[in-house]
DNA sequence: TCCCGCACGTTGTACGTATAACTAGATGCT
DNA sequence: AGCATCTAGTTATACGTACAACGTGCGGGA
């Protein structure tokens, strides 16, 4: 490290190994065979290592043109559900010779100041969940390859979407309650604008409406455990009967839900049956342990990674929802 | 890599404008105020409108040679603890000009592949989680400035680091239980080299020592659910007499601990009081509500971040460690 | 009149890298 | 011998930006 402060460049190692810059970049970028002797090559490598070099990454990546770097842009990261598409996302990239930079909602940051002008320093392509709704507009501007995470097939033109079958895993759950001979529902809805959230609402009454005799009533809470329990209380302390099956958006709203039902002296799953989605840790944490639908974060995230690939490459991302499972626990018995 | 047609660049908005390459430089970047025109910087600015212009910022930062960009590196984000780190960290970026990015290490990735290699493309710094150790020699080759947390500050030579006080988290602990008359101790220990760990188990064990006739031992367990579970029904299978208070060295421990008594058949807080740290959303899904110490995790991000500012800034960053807050609930009560 | 300063720009250059295009000597083939 | 081919490099250039240095009219003070 002779220069004093400012780190070496690539004619320093040069400079130290008696050749010139090109071949410093043909042995370190690993284009040599042929081109340079392996003497040469193994000095040009020690002199690398003796100066501590490091490419300077911003301008390879203007020479360069990519930076095989893409974005995932996710909702604030409450639950581990995002960890998981993360990891898949990575895995996959990783074994292309990307990275992936991370960018959630940071709550409390208004869109004023795009927060992440820098982090889009250079990207190739974006991956992005519908549910970060507020830092799409930034995002949309740059027109970068991008593909969405559950999203709606047809609202969103063009763009490719990869979703999980939450249509499916929706019908899994009001197949499941009908069977155990429940008829009176209440659906503890996540307040959210998001297409996945829709899908739960649409494709539960449409299974319902199916069955004479059922009883579906709606009540939105936000994606708290607080704001669930809140939610949960109010409704049944409405007047009429009282539902015997509690169908709830995600695993965090159904904890809310068993807090109001502890308070109210309700058992799970005697007096109520409770269902989740997601499959979190938390299901397992509370008691009884929570039936849900178990969601595949891995696959999501690398499914959404491959898409963003093919995209990047001209072809056709691959088609179809990701299956999805019903996991059954304690928490739903036969109505009595 | 095909992007339909390249972008505009600032000499296409040049161009457009009918001006120098210079003069759009000066009116985009705000440094024209006696340089151009009005009329003039209008038209540039249209004309950059007009084409949807955006800089490359790879040019900007080869140029400019820093990039106003932060990078937080931090274990599996399987609980929201770091989160709240990252918006409290990105929200005084943010009030600065700077992005922050952020780095989960990805599970199941091995360090073959350095898989951040071009999300480091182009940094001002580092803030890292001392429990993402394994992604932290990659860091260290790089030499740039490093704010560490949660991490030992003699050991950590120079590098400047933010703390919680997590000592005085443990100190608390151990005094409510002792007022509530405990004396038997079984500590579930994060089975995780980290400092932060390593703090709970010292401070604790000092905190009893002073207390003739305490017991102490511990079990340690990987950081999850299952993993806490079959460690605590593994230690209360052990011969002697059973303990009555459980410290977990933090709430997902504790959660575990909290299946594994419920298939002994144990009552919390009747037969064993419980304690976590974190104060997740979790320490109040599960039931009975768990005493834990509240960290403030956005706090936390907000005064790392502060402090790689100050470092970047060649002044003197704050010191002192984070407070903590013992938030006592029902998971705890005086011994029988 | 001369010259200075101001308003309004432009020209030129450097940041560090990857690679196309070239060179010079050695070797092989006919 | 004459020419093609191979080896082992070098030289030159462009990526897009920010900014220092350099004009160039024009009005005004001495």
């Amino acid at each position: 490290m002779v220069r004093g402060s400012t780190r070496p460049t690539s004619r320093d190692v040069a400079q130290a190994a008696g050749v010139s810059q090109a071949a410093v970049s043909l042995v370190l970028g690993d284009k040599w065979r042929g081109r340079v002797s392996e003497p040469t090559a193994e000095r040009v490598r020690q002199a690398a290592h003796d100066l501590g070099y490091r490419p300077n990454l911003a301008a390879r990546n203007l020479r360069l043109g990519h930076t095989r770097t893409v974005l995932l842009v996710v909702p604030a990261l409450t639950t581990e559900f995002f960890a998981g598409v993360y990891t898949g996302a990575a895995r996959v990239a990783a074994a292309h010779g990307f990275g992936v930079v991370l960018y959630p909602s940071p709550e409390g940051i208004g869109p004023a100041r795009d927060p992440f002008a820098s982090a889009r320093a250079a990207l190739d392509g974006v991956i992005a969940s519908s549910m970060a709704a507020d830092a799409l507009t930034a995002i949309r501007g740059d027109q970068l390859p991008l593909v969405m995470l559950d999203s709606d097939p047809e609202g969103s033109l063009g763009t490719t979407t990869v979703n999980l079958d939450i249509a499916d895993a929706a019908r899994q759950i009001a197949e499941h309650l009908l069977a155990l001979g429940h008829r009176r529902f209440l659906h503890l809805a996540a307040d959210v604008a998001s297409w996945t959230f829709d899908v739960r609402a649409r494709e539960l009454a449409a299974r319902l409406a199916a069955v004479p005799g059922t009883e579906l009533r709606t009540v939105r809470a936000p994606l708290s455990i607080e704001g669930a329990q809140a939610a949960t209380a109010g409704a049944l302390a409405a007047a009429g009967p009282r539902p015997t099956a509690l169908v709830c958006d995600d695993d965090k709203l159904a904890a809310g839900a068993y807090k109001a039902l502890r308070r109210l002296g309700l058992r799970v799953p005697d007096d109520l049956s409770v269902t989740g989605l997601d499959d979190l840790a938390l299901a397992t944490a509370i008691d009884p342990e929570l039936t849900t639908v178990r969601l595949d974060a891995e696959l999501f995230g690398e499914r959404g990674m491959r898409a963003l690939l093919a995209v990047l490459d001209g072809r056709t991302p691959e088609a179809g929802d990701i299956p999805v499972q019903l996991v059954v626990r304690g928490s739903t018995a036969p109505v009595r």
